[in-house]
DNA sequence: CTTTGATCTGAACGGGTGTTCAGATAATTT
DNA sequence: AAATTATCTGAACACCCGTTCAGATCAAAG
């Protein structure tokens, strides 16, 4: 995964991968039937993990509360397995399209989970978003972006930055007080 | 472009790019002194382009309004650019330190615009943003994120996406009223 | 119409690719 | 200790890679 995050699945080598595990090449397949489904293989691990780790955070009724579950969740998953976020992300072409359907079919289910809080929030009056889907990918595209430029031992902490997120998501997403007139 | 966008650019070999301008491999080096470099002028083209057209926009000077300015022209030009912006992303590890240093310095100069819209809207009171650094990050990444799901011709135009994400950036770095007690 | 300069071809270079497999080696079971 | 199974090596296969370059082809200038 390492490899892959760092030079790209195309461009790393049966070779280069057997050399990181101190091994010849041809030992690789005894492990993997081809390059191709050993890709496959570590991004579905990936997000069989992101999809369980989520299940087992056990988020709140109350979908504000569950919200910031879901906020911090995703920051903190994200940014402890960046190798395996970049290449899930980046290497989806180079997946036959059989294996891109299941990849896919996970992350959808993924973005269900945060899509289903949101219109949970709504029909209790306590979110304000028009396009449930669209604020799902929004905010999604936002969380996982502190992957891009957070690095340990900076100026802020993770939980630090957790709460700066889930202050934007929040009132990205919370209703607006009618203006104020005496 | 396009190929880098859809095979990456250890996949693209010097001989598909030859065929798709329908030429042989040799005849690029009279326009490129290398592949490497090829990917980079590209990148640089496209990074010079960004600027270029955002400087062209002649940005308000009230923030609240430059920043509307800059949520809706980053969105419109970078999905009328899907696949240069995913390159421009995505193969950085495929530059040398030299050429990766001169993309990262267009980039961040584009960001530093954002930056410094936050930042004026802050000394006015206009926004409260605790990190215009962190908030800048974050706005881009959420506004980039349309790029992975939005095709023309869906049931949201361009300028209804536009407002939508104008909305929610709007709102993710506006004041807060107290709260209202009587 | 010839000359000049730009452009392109097609072959070649050394080297790297994913994958296979017979035979060697190591670990486990009997 | 012997037999069996799992694992690994190292060479080979056919093929593709970026890049170079002598010679062919084309377009414009004199």
């Amino acid at each position: 995964m390492r490899l892959f995050a760092r030079e790209g699945y195309a461009a790393v080598s049966m070779r280069q991968i057997a050399g990181e595990v101190g091994v010849q090449a041809g030992a690789l397949y005894n492990y993997t039937p081809d390059k191709q489904t050993l890709l496959f293989d570590l991004m579905k691990a990936h997000m069989d993990d992101l999809l369980t780790a989520w299940e087992a955070e056990a988020a709140p009724e109350h979908p504000l509360e569950a919200l910031e579950r879901f906020a911090r969740f995703h920051i903190r998953f994200n940014t402890e397995r960046a190798d395996a976020v970049f290449v899930s992300y980046m290497e989806l072409r180079n997946l036959s399209p059989k294996n891109f359907e299941v990849i896919e079919g996970l992350r959808r289910r993924y973005e269900d989970q945060l899509e289903h809080i949101l219109r949970r929030g709504v029909a209790l009056g306590l979110f304000d978003v028009a396009e449930p889907k669209i604020t799902t990918m929004a905010v999604i595209a936002m969380l996982t972006g502190v992957n891009t430029w957070f690095r340990d031992g900076g100026r802020l902490s993770l939980p630090d930055v957790e709460t700066i997120y889930w202050d934007m998501v929040r009132r990205a997403v919370t209703p607006e007080p009618a203006a104020n007139r005496g």
